[in-house]
DNA sequence: AATGAATGAGAGTTCATTCAT
DNA sequence: TATGAATGAACTCTCATTCAT
């Protein structure tokens, strides 16, 4: 195959080449991951990928954006749907309690990964940061609604309860990052909702 | 020259080698840190690195496990000294507060890369998982004491309070892992701390 | 659409491939210019690039060939239309003169690169060679009949001072191939003409 | 082997390992010579050369850059030693002569290769120019030297004559690169020698 | 006990060439 | 005929570990 091919099919090639390197960084790591096993398991060779990418490092700055993309992208639709501020943050714990733990752990364990990689990176930082300010302020947002709305404390702040939103919600899933039931991990959950939820209205 | 001393001199070196690899990994990390680094770092010769530990792996488990233990050990002996149960809690979180971000970064990175090392590895997440469990279980006493002296709501949970509270402390330090300046920090930790007493008060 | 033509057009083709090859050797010369360079500056496949030529130093040695018959082409022109030799000698001179540096400096570095390309490749040795001999082989006619003509003097040994004329030619164009100004290098031409006039005259 | 070696160690494996690389590239060429070639043929790994030369580039600079002090110093040795400017001219040349045309070659083709090298990368150009105004320079002396003495016309012009010695000398020797036999080579010299004389003298 | 030169497997990346379309 | 995606061998360079001294 190769001569004249669409923009759309090079478009579709590089989705796969992403996500089959994906699978490589969730199971092993970036680091411990080697070119040769990110070509051996896409069945195609080196040189192929660096056909598409220009290197392994891009490869894995791509994957850590499209995967914040997502996040930001999803939270927003809700955002869209979602009448009140109160359901707004009721759905979200929703879907925390509802990802199965062993998959939680291997995204997190990839975040977790480019963040200290970020880290040590200047160039990283300010784009990493972008991501997480669009999540606080997409927060900020709905908390600032609803307090308009009479539905939490009129002195919240509500920068800081954004924060504090994630902080809870990262730290939590760090907790169960080695090991840890399903059950137990959302039987927390939902004291961590209570308490978030306490917060905000008292 | 040194007929028996030997024992002590030898435990003492091995923990001033300890002390410069540290400084060596908080600085760039385990993966970046060569072995020629700590060497270097520590005017002495490859060789006698090796001759006090089998790996630069083990120079890292020994430095994470050695942190763990002061943490611990620290925490007992706060536990010790303090009486009443929210007096211990109030400390904690005015240790957190007294800590700059940027020692608190560094040491972040460095526990959050070997998290991820960890994770990786099945031998090393038994005694990581045992870490966490003490520092679980010192809280479950604290806050179980605190609720039989009526410090605490009656139908509290202990057990998930506990881990809300560590997860709600490292979720924070997480969100300021790359930015963010310590007054803004300190601000939300004392938000933070409203909303743990809240919620384990009423 | 083409019936016919087919093979004129290919030659013609051909030619105007080598041409855009040849600007990229002489820009970054040949090992460091790959087939991707060609292709995008002429505006091609690679694919099509090998239809025309079976691989990079085809095109090159291809290449290095023509410049050496394009030299003798345009000495034997000179030759014909020249009559005393002396006036030969000047009229070659006056064209070293009128080259200049920069583009001098281009050419040589693409000749030099070539011949020691060659000089490792026993096949291209006795090619290059081929050509050297008729460069000293037009010169030895002309000293010859010079010599005959009663322009130089009576003992010369015309081989011995065709290898005089080309080597002192290469050997300043060779002193000047890193730095030096026009002019400078002008005025040492003129003394190399003097010296080898005076030479074969006395 | 390996502790505590001595530095004069150090230095005279150094220039052995620089021998054992210069042999690989006169050869097979800079480019064609791969770091295993040169490994292999010193009988070290890999890691042995890189501990002593930063790349492989830096071995090929410090041997050119051997070469040409080797060559200025000799000059130098020789200058001191000869009294008198004509006879110093003929010792020259009565070093080229003695040469084996083979040696010559295999020297000329690395000092080629190294000059064309060179004259893409802006870094070498000063340094390699500098070393060829030192031999311009020890000319200029001798031909100063002598032209004081009487020993050359008044008139002479010494910088360019400078050139044209050394032109005239590379020159000859690029003629012969590919092939030609010693005592050709030796008789051209010979009329060399007689042509920059007589352009010197009258 | 301490040294650091030596090792060598393996990393990321490049590029002349091929061939299905 | 022209294309350019795909190939894969080969490249330079790194670094945890060893061991003769």
């Amino acid at each position: 195959m190769s001569p004249k091919v669409t923009e759309a099919y090079k478009e579709e090639k590089r989705a796969s080449l992403l996500a089959g390197a994906l699978r490589c960084f969730l199971d092993k790591g970036f680091q411990a991951t080697t070119t040769d096993d990110i070509a051996r398991h896409l069945r195609i060779s080196k040189g192929t990928l660096y056909g598409y990418f220009t290197s392994k490092e891009e490869i894995y700055i791509q994957l850590a954006h499209a995967r914040m993309d997502d996040m930001i992208e999803s939270l927003n639709t809700l955002y869209v749907e979602t009448s009140s501020a109160k359901a707004m943050l009721r759905h979200m714990f929703e879907r925390f309690r509802r990802q199965p733990l062993d998959e939680l752990r291997k995204w997190l364990t990839f975040h977790l990964e480019f963040t200290t990689y970020a880290s040590r990176r200047p160039e990283l930082i300010a784009s990493n940061r972008a991501y997480l300010n669009k999540a606080l302020n997409l927060l900020n947002r709905i908390l600032t609604s609803g307090k308009q709305a009479g539905e939490f404390r009129a002195d919240l702040d509500e920068s800081s309860a954004a924060y504090l939103f994630w902080a809870v919600r990262d730290g939590l899933a760090l907790s169960f990052l080695l090991d840890g039931d399903d059950n137990e991990y959302r039987r927390i959950l939902d004291d961590m909702e209570d308490m978030v939820m306490k917060h905000l209205t008292a």
